[in-house]
DNA sequence: ATCAGCATGTAAGGCGTTACATGATTCA
DNA sequence: TGAATCATGTAACGCCTTACATGCTGAT
């Protein structure tokens, strides 16, 4: 067993940038890594504890008057773990894209209710893809800063997917409509 | 909490179209669907053994000889169920890409390791996108069956998906061999 | 005879979400 | 004064993966 947590990899990649506190983490993976991964403060704060243990990262109290603060810094073993974790070329992608498993199963359901469901879809990524040109936009001028190179391919794999995507919706909905289906025909629910 | 458990729409969606075995719905799962969605033994057993005590599905023994075998039909609740799903436009879709992550944190190895990891991600992609364009034919030349437009419109999907992956990996791989990184030219750790 | 495939399940444990709990500071 | 943001955490619970455990049948 031992799943390996890769919450922790999203950890130790950005204190290798950047000293950071829990709540920074979490806002730094709202941000562009959003797109393809998630994380929330149930699943950071642990991780933390948990890697401060295997000394991995560091703990320094910058707490400011009253506000509790700790930041966290990444050591020669965090460092080195996630050396380690970058040359190893076992990637685990996941998804579960319920709106394919609803696509998938339209067929029970008159298509006007996929047709619904491709555009709640279409509309969703529509307002994503705004976001990531932004971000992308904002790299792009900014190339010459090594990582920001990273950055700027990983935002866009998403808005070349993301636009793949959005094609795909106007072709499925043409299809779709196009087609003369027994259940919308006989009302079938 | 109650994070309803999707994998019972799975289950609901395949059982609408005809009794499965445990086993069959596996197998099913392990076809067209595993490129969005995934599920196993320790998984569905569970699901079924729930699901027929809600009286979402019922259960009948179809054992041949001394082989076990548990045939599961669905009810009028279960066909209700899957249709409230269907009808509710949210979806929760969830990407977890680690080939993403190591993109996006590569800066802090040589070039080299991450061009490694896009070619690694090249090849499955590659390889799966053969499998999913013969599901695709073989879909195409039997579009009058109604259902089977679904699961052609979810196969078309994941080519077209697949497809723009590849594109950005051929761009990728471009833009950061013509890349002169500091890491790389210093030999950098 | 042996191996692949059919067939059902359980157990342990990990990982993650959600909600809860608490409190300080800043700004309108 | 009140809301938003900064900031840290815990608890309950659910879901899933992996590994294990068992046994039959059909094909080579």
């Amino acid at each position: 067993m031992a799943r390996e947590r890769k919450i922790d990899m999203v950890i130790l990649g950005l204190l290798s940038h950047e000293d950071l506190t829990g709540y920074d983490i979490k806002k730094r993976i709202d941000g562009a890594i959003s797109f393809f991964w998630k994380g929330s403060f149930g699943n950071i704060y642990p991780a933390l504890k948990d890697m401060e243990n295997q000394k991995l990262i560091e703990k320094h109290d910058t707490s400011v008057g009253g506000r509790e603060r700790i930041t966290y810094h990444i050591t020669g073993d965090g460092k080195a773990a996630l050396t380690k974790w970058l040359k190893d070329e076992h990637a685990g992608n996941e998804l579960r894209y319920e709106t394919l498993l609803k696509l998938f199963f339209g067929g029970a359901e008159k298509k006007e209710v996929t047709l619904h469901n491709i555009e709640v879809f279409e509309a969703e990524i529509r307002r994503e893809l705004k976001i990531l040109k932004t971000y992308g936009e904002n790299l792009k001028q900014r190339l010459e800063v090594e990582d920001h190179l990273y950055y700027y391919l990983a935002v866009s794999f998403g808005i070349d997917t993301y636009e793949a995507y959005l094609k795909w919706c106007a072709k499925a909905k043409r299809t779709l409509k196009g087609y003369g289906s027994k259940s919308a025909e006989q009302g079938i629910l």
